[in-house]
DNA sequence: TGGCTGCTTTGACCGAGATCAAGTGGGAAC
DNA sequence: GTTCCCACTTGATCTCGGTCAAAGCAGCCA
């Protein structure tokens, strides 16, 4: 059973990501005919919401929550090759196929256009093709990034840049200032921080534990995290200094 | 001292490159325009084009030759994140710093077009916005592969996986069929390998002599490698049997 | 011709992280 | 409450790839 659609009859005026997602830079007439083919979808934790080689009919933006891109191997190895948060695209226009497995890595909202008139409206909308490729281009620098992490960091490493990510997302979002103590959630089970991290769940959790013996975290059950020192930890993440943090 | 600028008068009509780069799109209007702003410039192996967080003042496209997107910590670890090949485009519209080094691997040759001028091109001209677009998706994709090698495969894997791509590209330039063995040279030294792969250079050059003693390929000399069957590679690469190569 | 230099190979050993295996803890259903 | 379940933690051991060291090999310049 698919969760509660509160957005149901949500308009673009007021929506949360309207700044940010691919339809940024659209006017009120762009907006009115993306109305007309958008509609919202929703997913609990957990579900699969489209498997790697099925047809995609729609395109979309996550309004709310978190979605995953996982690449699977014939003997079960996987890889998280994508982190979707909130205004990120989902889909790829002009490809008929999905190129991996996504799935709702916690409840999710999406704001989903069908595919054929959304690629149609982008080829008379030069705001939507910009904002795409900037968009796109972004997550190539982010897919980059991370190429480092999973090329060359230690497990600590790596877990110490993940937690940085996280942090870093999360005060944006939450327009914290960037002083003082971060506090947040994991929003990933230890699998899912293994699965994108390269490494093992075991292996994730003896390195949470050491960062925690350690100084470097505090936790509290086993999701909520707090970092009294960001500095601390950007440096155990492996980063400059200067970390271009403020981003 | 820089390389012979053999396509220091070439016109786009006979540009080897025409049908894949970045203005794959445009017409003889357009095609005029960037002759306007564009010029070659010749680098040699081993030079670097570009450090990061230099300023740039122009992107282009490689017409030939191999360069590489790497990325540097602190200690010095390196991980290369991008292999720029013919048609490929260097450098990124809107933003004014690099951010990874950019290095000729071979003798390279780049069309370079001023970065203002090609920026307002690009937002008269939707054309050029959205193979940039489409080109940007690509390497998105490619790189999210990539990140399944550097996160999931072992060091045999990583190789043969290296070594399929590089047939891959190979045979698609030189439209030799797809049947019977292939045959290329190495465009990369053991060391650039490693740092593609996320390996030492002693384990690549351990593992290349291992697919060797195996019969997975053949070597003459260190660089020239003949595949008798292509197949038995992809197996070894870890990947699906269909395996999408006929891309 | 000889020696230098840079790329590559090979060997011996070590250690970070994987694997295999128990055990813990907290929330939900009964 | 008790039980079950699931995410997580912790321990013991193994192994793949890293590290350190030496040597091979081809091209190049003197």
């Amino acid at each position: 059973m698919t969760a509660k659609l509160q957005f149901d009859h949500a308009n673009c005026e007021s929506c949360p990501i309207r700044h940010r997602a691919v339809c940024a830079r659209c006017d009120a007439d762009e907006l009115e005919t993306l109305d007309s083919i958008k509609y919202y979808r929703s997913f609990e934790a957990g579900q699969t919401i489209i498997w790697s080689g099925d047809q995609m009919n729609f395109v979309g933006s996550i309004v709310s929550g978190i979605a995953s891109l996982t690449q699977t191997m014939e003997d079960g190895r996987t890889q998280m090759v994508g982190l979707l948060l909130p205004s990120d695209f989902v889909g790829r226009p002009g490809r008929d196929a999905a190129a991996y497995d996504v799935q709702a890595t916690t409840d999710l909202v999406m704001c989903c256009f069908r595919k054929k008139p959304f690629e149609d409206m982008m080829n008379v909308t030069p705001h939507i093709a910009h904002r795409l490729l900037q968009m796109t281009l972004d997550e190539l620098d982010a897919a980059r990034e991370w190429m480092l992490v999973l090329g060359r960091k230690t497990a600590r490493e790596k877990i110490a840049s993940l937690l940085s990510i996280i942090a870093r997302r999360d005060a944006s979002v939450s327009q914290k200032g960037l002083s003082g103590p971060f506090v947040f959630d994991l929003p990933l089970t230890r699998e899912a921080m293994a699965d994108y991290l390269g490494l093992t769940l075991e292996t994730v959790s003896r390195q949470i534990s050491a960062l925690k013996k350690d100084g470097v975290i505090l936790l509290e059950g086993k999701r909520h995290v707090t970092v009294p020192d960001m500095d601390r930890l950007l440096e155990e993440a492996g980063d400059d200094s200067d970390g271009g943090f403020l981003v």
